[in-house]
DNA sequence: AGTTTTTTCAAACAAGCGTTTTAATTTCTG
DNA sequence: CAGAAATTAAAACGCTTGTTTGAAAAAACT
């Protein structure tokens, strides 16, 4: 299982490449109950039994995908964010950029693999309403430490509102995100053919400016209780 | 299967409506493939043979479920925006009235029943969400011609947005409410305990706010292409 | 080279699935 | 009350699921 010289654990076997990618696409287009062992050897050219001998478990090969694909977007976000920072260390930063930051990642990873396509948006909304245990877990501890963070940024960029509205907006404008991912692939029927699935530029644009002001006038409104 | 004197399909048995409970139940939290036959006769105190016997098949047990709980939702939209209509015949509808018609319905029916508090949201929610085949038929069936008719009331009070505009962002809207309900039951994690799940009226308040700002600076704004 | 480790492969396992069958029971009807 | 119809109940049907096994093949290493 090590391979040459460096002790990292890195199994440079292309079966396993294979096996985490028809993971994706059949976890994104069928859910995890949908997608089978079977199927995921079928899609990735693969044995049965491989995909156990690689990692385990059912379990653990859709985590280990999970993890594969979201980590990057995460990254990225920081990235974002910390480079807005710094470019004005003293500044506020503006809603707009926050969510920008935070939704624009997604675009650029859907947009990076032309495979990857109508595949990365769903994948990522999915995860969010799988109600499978312990993807719900995962899901917790991938996502709501970066939750955080955008709460506390959004707090020091609005500093006269109180932190419980931050939160009722900012679980707005995340389920947005989410929502817009997940429905994604049906504004073609949606819209009668008008949108094309294919345009994600413009329905990220849409998308960031949508929750940036959804989130800008509603935390200003008054609200009973 | 015919009762007493009435020629209308009306079962009348209790065992009955304790499945179709079942369904919603289970369907909300496991999904259409976590769903078995089994839980369900155990969840509704029935045999398992019960629901093949009343429904013929999962299938179509399922889709009379989701036929029941959905159709009053749209019923009253349409109420509300024909009352509202009528209201003023001749002036054009406001973007908040046009998109209260379409959330305030799930809120109400959301807290007409307490057993139903934590339930009714995930499950409109899945039937956008869910992979298979059959319930996104019936999607399209029950929302395309509903979709249809708030997209036309949204050109009509806004004449000089273009009509695909006025798809992209009712897409957003959409996909904002569904993913708002979607991630309902995440509120209090979430927030860290700070907004509470049984505040239905709360998120229905802001989510109309919300997705009405979003949509109104949105169509407003200059995007390329 | 030979030997050890890693990876593939076909076959089988028990468990759970939706559905069907057949008989017992309840409910309605005349 | 008797007979018919509707409903419930228990058991079994094939089929698919995730996982395991043990041998064959490939790759890696000294």
């Amino acid at each position: 299982m090590i391979s040459t010289a460096t002790d990292s654990i890195k199994p440079k076997v292309a079966t396993r490449k294979r096996l985490i990618d028809a993971t994706a696409r059949l976890f994104a287009e069928h859910g995890y109950n949908g997608l089978t062992m079977r199927s995921v050897a079928q899609e990735a050219n693969a044995n049965l039994a491989a995909a156990n001998y690689h990692f385990g478990s059912k379990d653990a090969m859709v985590l280990e995908m999970l993890r594969e694909r979201i980590q990057p977007i995460n990254t990225r976000r920081m990235e974002l964010l910390n480079q807005a920072k710094s470019s004005n260390p003293d500044a506020q930063l503006s809603t707009f950029t926050i969510f920008h930051s935070l939704i624009y990642p997604i675009g650029e990873e859907i947009s990076k693999s032309v495979k990857l396509r109508s595949t990365l948006a769903q994948l990522v909304a999915r995860t969010f309403t799988e109600p499978v245990k312990f993807i719900e877990r995962m899901h917790h501890k991938f996502f709501s430490q970066i939750a955080e963070i955008y709460h506390r940024e959004l707090c020091l960029s609005h500093p006269q509102i109180p932190s419980k509205e931050i939160y009722w907006h900012l679980h707005l404008a995340v389920s947005s995100m989410l929502g817009a991912l997940a429905q994604h692939r049906r504004l073609h029927d949606f819209t009668q053919g008008k949108c094309k699935e294919n345009e994600v530029a413009p329905l990220i644009e849409r998308l960031i400016y949508f929750v940036t002001n959804g989130f800008e006038q509603g935390i200003n409104h008054k609200f009973e209780q």
